[in-house]
DNA sequence: CCGTTCTGTCATAATTTTATCATATCGCTG
DNA sequence: CAGCGATATGATAAAATTATGACAGAACGG
């Protein structure tokens, strides 16, 4: 799932401007204009990071940050504040109250994004992805091989994907919107009809190997993976 | 890389004074006359080392020592804390405050430099950094030198870094974003494709041994180095 | 302060991959 | 076994992605 950010400003103007700087880098994002608004948002949907001014209207930025530090519910997602002064006392006051960075306003979208991807990476370290085989099949997420008995085999990034998701999803049959959905990604605009090349493209890559027979049309339906005899 | 230092003081005198003995002993420094300007350089280029000097305009050299260790970007920089007291209790706060050591004002630059030494072995105990080899081209990080059967190689400090970080993570593939994050470190404003053009220049080191084609391009993912047969 | 080396970005070329279309086959049903 | 809808296949132009060369500014060493 896309990381989720949540922007807490007063200002429409910011919160126009990173939400589109949010969306053209990928990132699923929700606005706040306020604390309250704020913590409906979360309690809806817990971000991932959020990104907080220090000058709000009501509650300030500082306070909710402690807050939300306080609780268990929250005390994970990681914040970075946004504040327009650029006073020592700020960093160490907002360091203190549980910030994981912060940016002084103005700034610009680079720096915005670098500085989002830093906190991220540093919450998140890189997570090992398992190899998943099949009787011989061996597919690796992290080297991106898949090989047969030592044979490397190439594959493009679709067939790369779509054999994945054949592989961890075995035996079950998918129908071609769903293997558009799972493998391209929601709301996509493709014809049902290119899962077909992509299957064959899969299925010619796997055929030297003999491994094409674990691609399963099911007529009517869609594919399944399957090594059960048929 | 040679140890960069950044000296905070403001005393134009003692920051010349300074920073012409770290010159001397070929160190890479830079200057900062407050706490704000200081800010701006660790942000720039993170140092190893900090000359931090006690009483300041605005923040504290304490205060601003305890901003450096809740950080994480900074909190494994070294601290030396510059003081012209020399009370028992400054040096419980300043050691408390997250200090390495600290000097008293007036000090000779044979005993600035004598400290700086101690503090940087003792912080990196460690750091005797392991040659690494992969089917015959070896990196020793020591030296800072690449070889292939006795041939040296020429590399910018860029690209050794990156050559460094595909030998001690070989075979496993990383996107360009990654690279960004461990090669050039976290808070850093560059382009993806600038992975492109050092990758391009790395294999340009690389190819009159015929060791190019240990970085391998993974379309759709980013780059890795492996030394099976493709 | 000056010349050199190194870096990050661009514009452009070279490749690979993708999505479709048209057409051939296949599988079931009556 | 003819007919019909569903799949497989081959070709192909467009879209994406990566490679490369050039260049200006920054960093460095003296």
């Amino acid at each position: 799932m896309r990381t989720k950010i949540l922007v807490i400003d007063d200002e429409p103007a910011i919160r126009e401007m990173v939400g589109f700087q949010l969306m053209r880098h990928g990132y699923s994002y929700r606005t706040a204009a306020d604390a309250s608004e704020a913590e409906e948002l979360i309690r809806v949907s817990r971000p991932d990071l959020i990104l907080l001014d220090w000058m709000m209207p009501g509650t300030s930025g500082i306070e909710f940050a402690r807050a939300l530090r306080r609780n268990h519910y929250t005390k994970d997602i990681a914040v970075i504040l946004l504040t327009a002064k650029d006073g020592e006392s700020d960093m160490v006051m907002g360091l203190d109250a549980g910030a994981d960075d912060y940016i002084t306003k103005p700034f610009s979208p680079k720096e915005l994004i670098a500085r989002i991807r830093a906190v991220l990476r540093r919450m998140a370290p890189d997570k090992i992805e398992e190899i998943v085989e099949i009787s011989g099949l061996r597919l690796d997420p992290n080297t991106r091989e898949v090989t047969t008995e030592g044979n490397l085999l190439h594959l493009g990034p679709t067939e790369f994907r779509l054999l994945r998701f054949f592989m961890t999803h075995p035996e079950r049959v998918y129908s071609r919107q769903e293997i558009l959905d799972y493998v391209w990604g929601t709301n996509v605009l493709v014809e049902e009809r290119t899962v077909d090349v992509h299957i064959r493209r899969l299925r010619k890559a796997l055929t030297d190997s003999g491994y094409q027979k674990l691609i399963r049309t099911v007529r009517g339906a869609g594919y399944r993976l399957s090594n059960r005899a048929s």
